[in-house]
DNA sequence: CGCAATTTAATTGCGTGCAATAGAAAATTA
DNA sequence: TAATTTTCTATTGCACGCAATTAAATTGCG
């Protein structure tokens, strides 16, 4: 006679951070398909324009993603010629990953870009970092409890 | 000459709540293993918990996912015998999902999870459902906006 | 009714994410 | 120094997400 209740997935965070997510993806998609470029691309672009020359684990960390999705992505953007990887001579395990003359030039294609995400998302930037910060804080408090 | 400026990651609102979302695809991991469960299909179940019998475009309308999606994710829980598939008899071009007995009682295994999630959020109830109805809020206006 | 347009699922192909593992290099320790 | 441990990247395998296409069933229109 247990008849419990779960919660609907409309009463659910987690799915209003997921599906929010998607839609995140689904905006950006046309304005990336002009640079041919993914989101999770984009996001990497983003962290070598701000700074270059930097290895897989601090890209993934910066992104919080592992080798296991980094390698691949960035080795299709060097099959591009967009990056290079090159071992680091000082310490060998780590490989480097440097923007090419291609890779740096891509960054002017993508600056209409932001406008228009803060656009579309189409509330005030006083909103948009409330929300941002308090996205953050859940993220750190979900790792942080997680085990 | 151009020295233009694009945002940190750290910045945007999308990479918040793309990370976050990752944060919590981590933290439910340990408790949807228990179910040999992963966090989409979760959701899933969370639907058919809540109304059975329902076709692959109705599920799929609910979770924001097309059938190239929720079709292979379907077969894996039928060839794991939770759900049925089974076409309708009015209109043969839909699929209804229906759960079977171990399904259904799949249900009584899970009713711990969401207690576990609140509290890694670690927030009040109230602050919890604000951001809740924001990120779909949020959700709705990118996809009014995409196009 | 007859046929074109629409709807619904399934399939294919590609790019993530991530667990698990492997292998090499560097750091630590006995 | 030699042996052990740790760190860093790559690889494999699996499950999403989604665009594009296909195929079948239904609807709408003349």
């Amino acid at each position: 006679m247990s008849e419990k209740r779960m919660p609907t997935i409309d009463q659910m965070l987690c799915f209003a951070v997921y599906s929010a997510g998607h839609a995140f993806t689904r905006f950006y998609k046309p304005r990336l398909d002009a640079l041919e470029l993914t989101y999770p691309q984009y996001l990497a672009f983003l962290v070598l324009w701000e700074k270059d020359d930097i290895t897989v684990k601090a890209l993934g960390e910066r992104l919080f993603l592992d080798s296991g999705t980094i390698t691949p992505l960035i080795k299709r953007l060097e099959a591009r010629g967009l990056v290079g990887r090159h071992r680091d001579e000082e310490d060998e395990r780590q490989v480097r990953i440097r923007l090419t003359e291609e890779g740096r030039a891509l960054k002017d294609k993508a600056l209409s870009i932001p406008l228009a995400v803060i656009e579309g998302a189409g509330q005030s930037l006083e909103a948009t970092e409330t929300m941002r910060r308090e996205l953050v804080a859940l993220r750190q408090r979900l790792d942080g409890a997680g085990k």
